[in-house]
DNA sequence: CTGAAAGCGCTAACAA
DNA sequence: TTGTTAGCGCTTTCAG
């Protein structure tokens, strides 16, 4: 068996096909045609029976539907797509799947989604664009009718909106251009709330932390930290504004420093719980005591800061509501009579006038803080 | 328009192809047959070539994967299963996508997958068995090649056994007949571990709080506990052995009334991070301290028993083995040439000698006992 | 209103 | 070794 390494069809998608082949098919399906025979019609009334999508005499329309329902026929979704160019498939891709952000997150899309008869394939971009855009290209292969799309590494609003420009695109938290949807949290507000509400306990010296500056949370965060920092006439210390792009790791030594300063701040933010983890561990080493000494609020709420004694105020949104706005956003485009794929061939010209308005869809939901015992006044300054 | 109601192919399964195939095909493929002409060649060679799976000239494979590569061909994965019967797809049900546990599991699983070129299909059962039933059904139209399921509801293990009779199947702690494969978590030995620790620490009055007497993560752990006891002859008081459906809401009021009970347990064994957070918060509000007026150990590790203070001992093992495990033992089962397919007309009928080695595998993982901060000997007796 | 027929893109017989 | 052909199961013209 001569074999020369495959060279090109060695990519793993087509290993796989290639492997499972070799497993002989279940058993003999109920097609169309069986339908079709047991109704007395023939084929093509029979689809347009069961589609609903042609004229049909009532006669006949009893006997398919009588005919499917004795013989249990369910079409076969692989040869409608083929048919069709659709799949009932929608590729949902986030940075990380185990991050209980998400993890709530595509629970709620999964119902949604569920309920209206599509499945959802889903895929760990670990953060890296070039994964990110692998894993598209791999589900655009598999035909998937639409796709959502959670932070990764860096905003590229103009290759989304290129994306969008032929597939159905929500953006979670993301930028994206004119073209497209997306789910957008009020991470401004929050930060802005957080930080004002620190700011009237009587504190000033407030660190923020934060893992990504660079994605559109982490940047939208710092805008409202600063806003309300600056609407009290704060100046912004910037050596308290602290951002990576690794989260625990980097916060627990960031605090950690932080805290051992002289002029140590008086309250932390903290971006996420991750970080929160760190800071509460650098507080736990330097034996400072919460809300006594400092004051902590979560940007992000979750397990920890609802259960760690003393509780953390935190600011809160609805994962599940994100969830479920990205599925029906996206559903709602994929609906809408498709003007967004006409195979346009340069595809740099400028976008088409016929935009459907539903194509162009943002969803903003809100935050609130949801005030629990780690936040006091500011010790008194020595 | 004639509207009267769907009466079959309302299905969700069916709406969901029907309305997104409104939306027009993308963009011209690069089809096998355009490859073929620029290599010269027939369709058929073109085919071989590409998939190596018949005898093709040097000369011929050369032209086609230049033509390929040129191209920039990719194989339609749609078409290749409608003709293979294959997909490339496995499927992942859970009982809830969101628990950190199971969220961990996936993205190893997913990651593994992703290498072998498979995508992965996830679906949530919310414990209903029905649910279940309804997604398997549902993957198998998609032809999924595989699937992974998680824990749910009730032990089936017959409907599973025969489930897994024509379909590649892998089972996430769960019991399953001769046929089919599973990867299992050592939760017996943990249980036992975790119960040993707090005997030699001098404890008797230990309680077992649990959430799902009916599934085998938490039969193994009840048996776990009552070896271990049994071991240093102690008798199990079944006061003190709380099992329920729901998780968070019954173990707060359930170890509220244990804790306020006159001859209250000294330590607690909590079976998964949920129910740790009930008692935890009764804990908070009976005002006792942990280690010292109680113990806890938990079940199941994770950034809530990491990060509390004090630091939750834990019972942990390895979440990522486990998707790894599972994503491998499936590709082993759906590598295998696929002995478990043969459609045989009577289903019932007892299975044949030709089982496949590999299509009966079992992964066994250990667990180990993290020592942390909740521990401490029992309180002098009043 | 209905039936026949043409494929979607691919693989697998079967001849040559 | 190769080219041709027949479908996988379905939707959708296109004539009747």
């Amino acid at each position: 068996m001569r074999r020369t390494r495959p060279p090109d069809s060695d990519k793993p998608a087509d290993k796989a096909i290639a492997k499972a082949a070799t497993r002989p098919v279940v058993s003999p399906r109920v097609t169309i045609r069986d339908v079709a025979r047991a109704a007395g019609v023939s084929l093509g009334t029979a689809s347009r029976a069961l589609n609903r999508s042609g004229p049909v005499s009532e006669a006949a329309l009893q006997a398919v539907e009588r005919a499917a329902r004795e013989l249990a026929y369910a079409p076969d979704p692989i040869a409608q797509s083929l048919r069709t160019g659709t799949s009932g498939v929608v590729g949902l891709l986030v940075s990380d799947l185990a991050n209980p952000l998400y993890a709530r997150i595509i629970t709620a899309v999964e119902m949604r989604l569920q309920r209206e008869g599509y499945a959802m394939v889903v895929g760990n971009t670990h953060n890296s664009n070039a994964r990110e855009d692998m894993m598209v290209e791999l589900f655009r292969r598999r035909r998937v009718d639409g796709l959502i799309l959670g932070p990764c590494e860096v905003e590229r609003p103009d290759h989304l909106r290129q994306l969008a420009r032929d597939l159905p695109v929500v953006a979670l938290d993301r930028d994206f251009g004119d073209e497209g949807a997306g789910v957008h949290v009020d991470h401004f507000g929050g930060a802005r709330d957080a930080t004002q509400y620190l700011l009237d306990l009587g504190h000033t010296r407030i660190a923020l932390m934060t893992s990504d500056g660079a994605l559109r949370p982490g940047r939208e965060r710092i805008n409202g930290y600063r806003h309300a920092l600056a609407g009290r006439g704060v100046t912004v210390d910037d050596t308290l504004v602290r951002s990576s792009r690794s989260a625990m790791d980097f916060s627990f030594s960031d605090a950690l420093a932080l805290l051992s300063a002289p002029d140590r701040p008086t309250a932390f933010v903290c971006l996420g719980t991750r970080i929160l983890s760190g800071v509460l561990q650098a507080m736990k080493q330097t034996g400072l005591r919460v809300p006594h000494d400092v004051s902590l609020i979560c940007v992000g709420d979750g397990d920890l800061p609802q259960l760690y004694s003393p509780a953390i105020t935190a600011v809160s949104w609805d994962l599940e509501a994100v969830g479920t706005a990205a599925a029906e956003v996206l559903m709602g485009a994929i609906g809408g009579s498709g003007t967004a794929a006409t195979a346009t061939e340069a595809a740099d010209t400028a976008a088409s006038a016929t935009i459907d308005p539903r194509a162009r869809r943002e969803i903003r939901l809100t935050t609130h803080v949801i005030v629990r015992e780690s936040c006091a006044p500011p010790p008194a300054r020595a």
